[in-house]
DNA sequence: ATAAACGTTCGGAAATGTCGAACAGAGTAG
DNA sequence: CTACTCTGTTCGACATTTCCGAACGTTTAT
């Protein structure tokens, strides 16, 4: 898959075992033999880590397979905490999903990908936090597209030479020259629109969630399908409710 | 701190790899500096070591040093699922909270801990989900050791072995005669009680939840202070979530 | 009962992680 | 403005480790 650990000083091991828990990961449960065929190395060697793992609590076996342990959800709740620290950002997401009475979410940029940190369906919500840690190409949802409108030119660059623009529907914006159209656009008006470029028939509006230093701390948005989302009624109500987020940082 | 890598089979490249990351994850940031002084190993070694993660983008540098990325909530959030699979039992963790109106919380049994699985506050609740992702030895919780009652003798013997049974408070059950005193207890009750055992002034009433098969998926709890929790009243109300949860698995 | 698949152990060859020293850069105190 | 200290970073060489393949034991399927 990747080779970026020889290259670099990176070390091939470490490498190797982050994968493995990837595979865990991205499945739930895979035997000694599925995780060595699917990294393509020896069966001893896949063994070996998932025993590194295993004794240091990481993973469990259940049913004759390894999945990831909840020592993960510790680590995944540590790695959120930043943004807890502001509990006005969850509430605001809970806000506007009352409000509008559709999905809404705010995500945070990482390693110049969007990742959904929270997420609401309002007050009849199903409660499970479906989609939170999910990472999604920044140019493919309303809120990324938010988000990359404030970042510098040579920030942009530097992402899509990295990642490339990839498709995730027909409508995915996949030219550079259409992603900076976009992004002007957004500018613009200030809110950015997701016309099923993530998800075919999911509508969404996002607007930058912003410091007051200015800096790009997040997007948020709402999205559902088309008929029930309105740009001209929403934008403004996502983008007052990014705007009490910047402010409440003021009174931190 | 361990030595278990080398002893065994496992890796102990990789096994230091965990140790980083655990150093990240119990401060919030960390340099190369501090890593290195922390587990003893030289800078350069530490440098490696964070180089790999930050290349595949499960930590990041912010504000001039490292942090856990948003990978983890990703992993953990994998690591869950198997709970998730089940919304009853956060749905009866809530409803629990709202009746009682004291907090309430499901564990699970991992690597012979107890770990915060679902919590809840009650309607008026704080939002965030504190505490979640923690282990805390099983002998000094009240789901914990109602758990702890349903094992079989050998499981405990193991279980004390390895941990021992370590004090948190002046109150926490540290000889074994006492432990399994207070498990017989536990099984003819039904329930289980913490009078400040995990923390000082903190009454808990916990209940073993159980599959249809008999055995142990979890432990259920509510806690407060004392003059808030009072067994008699709670009990029942206890056992009787844990018994629907157990009803719920049947018609799956 | 036989076969096939899986998890596990082991030794040796090859690859790689570790260390320390040296370099560069940022920040601070004088 | 300079010197000093702290940090993060790079590099080469040695020693340690990981990795593989083959063989063994165990379970599941035919």
């Amino acid at each position: 898959m990747r080779e970026d650990a020889a290259t670099g000083g990176g070390l091939s091991t470490g490498d190797r075992l982050l994968s493995v828990i990837e595979v865990l990961g991205s499945q739930d449960g895979a035997g000694v033999t599925e995780v060595a065929d699917q990294l393509e190395i020896a069966k001893s060697t896949a063994h070996a880590h998932l025993r590194t793992l295993h004794d240091r609590g990481y993973i469990l076996k259940r049913d004759g397979t390894y999945h990831l342990g909840l020592r993960f959800l510790q680590l995944g709740q540590a790695a959120k905490q930043p943004w807890d620290e502001y509990p006005f950002i969850k509430e605001k997401v809970e806000e506007l999903a009352d409000e509008s009475e559709i999905r809404a979410q705010f995500l945070a940029p990482e390693h110049d990908e969007a990742v959904y940190v929270y997420r609401s369906t309002g007050r009849h919500s199903v409660p499970t936090d479906s989609r939170v840690g999910v990472r999604i190409p920044m140019h493919s949802v309303a809120a990324g597209k938010a988000m990359l409108a404030q970042f510098p030119g040579d920030r942009v660059d530097a992402l899509v030479d990295r990642h490339g623009l990839p498709a995730q529907t027909d409508e995915t914006i996949t030219d550079r020259a259409e992603l900076d159209a976009a992004l002007e656009r957004v500018r613009e008006r200030g809110y950015a629109i997701n016309e099923g470029e993530s998800w075919e028939g999911v509508r969404a509006v996002g607007a930058p969630v912003l410091t007051p230093d200015g800096d790009v701390f997040g997007g948020l948005s709402v999205s559902g399908s088309p008929h029930r989302v309105d740009p001209d009624d929403l934008a403004d109500l996502v983008m007052g409710a990014a705007n009490e987020i910047k402010l409440e940082f003021q009174y931190e």
